[in-house]
DNA sequence: TATTGTAGTTACCGAGCGGTCACCTGTCAA
DNA sequence: TTGACAGGTGACCGCTCGGTAACTACAATA
């Protein structure tokens, strides 16, 4: 058994819960049925397992965005050319939707990505650097790829004219307000899922040009 | 000089920067010139100086929903009477605007309301009460407001027609999640205050009639 | 003037923290 | 068989924490 990596698992679990500064070493070794002594094996510091969680998670987090990216075209020009236009009237409002419900759904019942967007958020207020990364990750990241997309969307006419990014944040600010309350308040996961879905039908709704 | 608001004066400077758990006793007494023993003249725990805070800012911030919140008109009807109508045509989405933006500059310029929000922000996952407290203040509250709000511009025919829910988290959701990110990073804020002013110009652009 | 209450002090307490130490034990290659 | 090593253990270290005790300085009051 990799030891290791159970520990990695126990500190994401309890960071996630309870902060980095709320947490003990006894508290991550406990539960395994360790002494907090043997986690001395195998990271130096307290800090050393939160970093290497940080780190992995950047891994994953790259992978995972670059799985998520579609490969738009893009020629540069003000105007698409023909072929890319009919990849974008390709794209249905409905379809769209179900994208974004299916990364909600990922984000949301996903143990690991849950976790470690938990442990950033009660972490951002810990360090500028940690700050940064929360804010890079769920905001600005997110922001950048809906941003882009809204002008490809314009430029090929399945979106009315707008600005895209003041359309990328009324798209994607509802979503990450409402896996805010999700998050913090379980019990109203139901309710924030139906909010999320009439929010976005509302917004294609009033973008969508059909 | 009263001591005991001093107390709580520093404790919430102090809380809004390092938390509840990242500040001692000594911390808060430190700066004010006193023992931390003297603090204890005064309150008796840390806890019971954390929830006077609370407190308080729960009068404070009742107040200010009570000025914030036009009395605006609702004879509970589908449609309104000739007079209400009158008083919402005489909203202007220009007007709205600059009432939002007013909002959102005092939000982020007074000291005390800035420190509360995010003294509540970094200790809303410490328990399920300041979780519940958080999203209430910052998240439902604003919400059900703008939701009736905009309920009212559409029957007054205003705006145009759509779901006044998600109409009020499309509205809202980037104003938060902008103040959010100017929390975080101050050397953003010019950045936020422009995007926040092009996000409602642009929500008034979709949805008013004329 | 004597008494009392308030607001401060220093020294200290027990508990818990991150981290270290000397020691133990099973595995496995020389 | 033996020696090195990985991965454990419990006892312990120095430090900080929230909180307390005993004491003091001083202003107000009877």
């Amino acid at each position: 058994m990799n030891t290791k990596e159970l520990i990695l698992e126990e500190a994401l679990r309890q960071f996630s819960q309870k902060g980095f500064e709320g947490t003990s070493m006894s508290d991550i070794a406990g539960p395994l049925g360790i002494s907090k002594a043997a986690l001395y094996k195998h990271f130096e510091s307290k800090q050393q397992i939160f970093d290497r969680i940080i780190e992995e998670s950047e891994e994953k987090y790259k992978d995972v965005l670059e799985k998520l990216s579609v490969h738009y075209p893009d020629n540069g020009n003000d105007k698409l050319n023909k072929k890319d236009v009919d990849v974008y009237s390709g794209i249905s409002a409905k379809g769209l939707c179900e994208n974004v419900l299916a990364f909600v759904r990922f984000s949301m019942s996903d143990e690991y990505s849950r976790q470690v967007r938990r442990m950033l958020t009660i972490s951002q207020f810990q360090s500028r650097e940690l700050s940064e990364m929360y804010t890079g990750r769920y905001v600005d990241a997110m922001l950048g790829y809906d941003e882009k997309l809204f002008e490809q969307l314009i430029k090929a006419g399945v979106i009315k004219n707008g600005d895209p990014k003041a359309l990328a944040a009324m798209f994607y600010a509802p979503v990450i307000m409402y896996m805010g309350i999700w998050d913090r308040e379980p019990q109203r996961a139901k309710e924030c899922e139906k909010a999320i879905r009439d929010h976005v039908e509302q917004f294609f709704l009033m973008t969508s040009k059909h």
